[in-house]
RNA sequence: UCCUCCUUAGCUCAGUUGGUUAGAGCAUCUGACUGUUAAUCAGAGGGUCCAUGGUUCAAGUCCAUGAGGGGGAGCCA
C-alpha cells in the first residue's frame, strides 16, 4: 500500500488506528519514560510528534534515533496531549532508515546564517526555510504555467545553445568541445571554430526572446519558461549566472497590451501563491519579523502577506520615463543633493537609487516605466513617433528594482534594418529574424521575467541565492 | 570589476591599550528528570584564532599580500 505523507496523515478528520510515517528527524526530545521525535517528509512545514512509550518499545529503539536520521514509524495517530500539535503518532514499531552521526551532522534544532547554509546547500532543503522557499517556488512554477495556458498560450522551448551573439543581452558562455590544449587554428593562428562540434563558435543562451518572437508571428501567443544564463561578473543579491526566465510574446499586442499582460500575470501568480501557500509564507513572514527586530521602525519592511495582498489589489503605476525625470528632478531628495548620481537632464539611464526612490518612496507600489530614450534601450525596440524614444517598459517592484524588462518590437523592416546597422547587429546572421519582418510582419510585443526575482520578492527573501536551489554566480559552481 | 565590512570551538559570537593557561551561549557526550515542544537541570570533552610574510622581548590583537564570505555600486532579469 502506497504510504501516506505527514501533510495527509495530519489533514485526518479522526484518529487512526494503524498509520506509517517516513521522514528525517528534526529533533528528539526524551525523559524517563517517554522520548518524542519530531519527524518531517517535506510534504509540509509541520512535523509530526512521534510518542515513544518506554512501557510500549525499549529505550533501546530510541539508539540513532539521532537529528537527521532518518525513519519509518507505525502506530495511532492520536489527538495530542500536548497543546502545540493537533495529532501525535503513538509508535509501536520505529524503524531506522539511514542513521546520522550527530557529531558530524552540520544542521542542528536552531537557528543557522543564510551563509553557513549557503555552504551547505545540499542538506540546506532540510531546514524549515529551505523547505519553505521550494514548496513555494514549486507552485509559482505551475502557476505561471496555469496561467499562460488560461489565457491560451503555447508554451515554446527556445534553445539553449546558440550561435547567436547579437541579443546584446550580455557576456555568454562558450560552448566547445574543442580540446583545452593545442585547438585546431586558423591560418591567422586563431582558433579555428570550423572544427568545433557545431562548426562554429557557439554559446548559452541568454534569452529565448528573439526565437519566442518567430514563434509568436505564427501562433499568436506563446511563452518561454527556461534557463539562461550570464557569463557577467556581477556579485548581488539580485545577480545570478544561471537562472530561469519566463518570456512571453504576443502577435498583435501593442505595449499597453503588454503591460496589461504583465500586470494581470504578476497579480495572478501571487495571488496563487497567498492562496495555495499560506502556512510556508506565514512562516517566511515571522522569520522575517525576527530577522528585522533588531531594525529601525522606518527601515522594516512592511509585513510579508500584507505586501503581497498589497500588490494584488493595487494597480501598478504607469510612468513615462520623461515624467520619472520630472519627479525625479523636482524631487527634495534630488535638491538637497542626495542621490548619488544628481537627476539633471533628459536621457540618462536612471541609476537604482533612482528607481528605489521612485518605487519607494514616491509611488510606493508597483511601478511601470515606459518609453526610454533610445540610445539605452536595445535595438529590437519600437522606435516611438518623437524618434527619441522606444516602445519599452520596465516593470520595478519595491526592494527587488527591475523585475520585468520588455517592449513592443521593431515589426517595420526598413526601421529595424536600419537601427541594427546604427549599432552594429550583424545582419547577416540575423536574417531569420528579419524575415519575420519581410513575411507577413504585424506589431507584437513581450517581456522577459526574472523567476529568481519573482521569488524574492514574494518570498521576502533577501538574497537570490537563497531561492534557487543550487546557484550559480561568479567563482561558485558547488554542488 | 570597484567601494566597504568580516573571518576565533560543529554553529552564533565576545576577546580591553599588544602581556601569563583562549571565553560564552547553543550543539555534542554522560547523568538526572512523571508528556516534552528549539524541554529543563548538573557535569565533561571540544581550538591550525583563514593563509603566508613582517614589526616586536611578546601578536587572536598591529602592518602587508593572498584566499573565502557579507553588504553596497555597476551590468541586468
Amino acid at each position: 500500500m502506497k504510504a501516506k505523507t505527514i501533510k495527509e496523515i495530519i489533514a485526518s478528520e479522526t484518529e487512526i488506528e494503524q498509520a506509517t510515517v517516513r521522514g528525517w528527524v528534526r529533533n528528539r526530545r526524551g525523559s524517563k519514560n517517554v522520548a518524542f521525535i519530531a519527524l518531517n517528509d517535506g510534504s509540509t512545514l509541520e512535523s509530526i510528534q512521534i510518542v515513544v512509550d518506554f512501557a510500549v518499545l525499549s529505550e533501546e529503539s530510541m539508539k540513532g534515533i539521532n537529528v537527521g536520521a532518518s525513519l519509518i514509524a507505525k502506530g495511532a495517530l492520536k489527538f495530542s496531549q500536548g497543546g502545540k500539535q493537533r495529532f501525535e503518532l503513538m509508535a509501536t514499531e520505529i524503524q531506522l532508515i539511514g542513521s546520522a552521526d550527530p557529531e558530524k551532522y552540520p544542521l542542528q534544532p536552531k537557528k543557522h546564517s543564510l551563509e553557513f547554509l549557503r555552504e551547505i546547500a545540499h542538506l540546506r532543503f532540510r531546514t524549515n526555510t529551505f523547505s519553505a522557499i521550494n514548496r513555494i517556488r514549486h507552485n509559482l512554477i505551475f502557476a505561471i504555467h496555469q496561467y499562460f495556458n488560461n489565457q491560451g498560450f503555447y508554451n515554446i522551448h527556445t534553445p539553449i545553445i546558440t550561435a547567436s551573439d547579437a541579443e546584446g543581452a550580455g557576456e555568454m558562455f562558450r560552448v566547445t568541445t574543442l580540446p583545452d590544449i593545442n585547438p585546431p587554428l586558423t591560418e591567422e593562428g586563431k582558433v579555428n571554430y570550423r572544427e568545433d562540434f557545431f562548426g562554429r563558435p557557439t554559446n548559452l543562451t541568454v534569452s529565448g526572446q528573439l526565437e519566442a518572437e518567430l514563434a509568436a508571428l505564427a501562433l499568436g501567443k506563446v511563452y518561454t519558461f527556461g534557463p539562461t544564463f550570464r557569463a557577467e561578473n556581477s556579485n548581488t543579491t539580485r545577480h545570478l549566472a544561471e537562472f530561469w526566465m519566463i518570456e512571453p510574446e504576443v502577435a498583435f499586442y501593442d505595449l499597453n497590451d503588454n503591460m496589461d499582460l504583465a500586470e494581470d500575470m504578476l497579480k495572478y501568480v501571487i495571488k496563487y501563491i497567498l492562496d495555495h501557500c499560506r502556512e510556508d509564507l506565514e512562516f517566511l513572514s515571522n522569520r522575517q519579523q525576527e530577522e528585522e527586530k533588531t531594525k529601525k521602525a522606518e527601515e522594516k519592511s512592511l509585513e510579508l502577506i500584507e505586501k503581497l495582498l498589497f500588490v494584488v489589489n493595487n494597480d501598478f503605476e504607469r510612468v513615462t520615463y520623461t515624467q520619472a525625470i520630472e519627479i525625479l528632478k523636482n524631487s527634495n531628495h534630488n535638491k538637497k543633493k542626495k542621490f548619488e548620481y544628481i537627476i539633471d537632464e533628459w536621457g540618462a539611464d536612471l541609476q537604482s537609487e533612482h528607481e528605489r526612490y521612485l518605487v519607494e518612496k514616491h509611488f510606493k507600489k508597483p511601478v511601470i516605466l515606459t518609453d526610454y530614450p533610445k540610445g539605452i534601450k536595445a535595438f529590437y525596440m519600437r522606435v516611438n513617433e518623437d524618434d527619441k524614444t522606444v516602445r519599452a517598459m520596465d516593470i520595478l517592484f519595491p526592494g527587488i528594482g527591475e523585475i520585468v524588462g520588455g517592449s513592443q518590437r521593431e515589426e517595420r523592416y526598413e526601421v529595424l534594418l536600419s537601427k541594427m546597422k546604427d549599432m552594429h547587429i550583424p545582419e547577416e546572421e540575423m536574417f531569420w529574424y528579419l524575415d519575420t519582418r519581410r513575411f507577413g510582419t504585424v506589431p507584437h510585443s513581450g517581456f522577459g521575467l526574472g523567476f529568481e526575482r519573482l521569488m524574492l520578492f514574494i518570498t521576502g527573501m533577501g538574497n537570490i541565492r537563497d531561492v534557487i536551489p543550487f546557484p550559480r554566480f561568479p567563482k561558485s559552481a558547488e554542488f
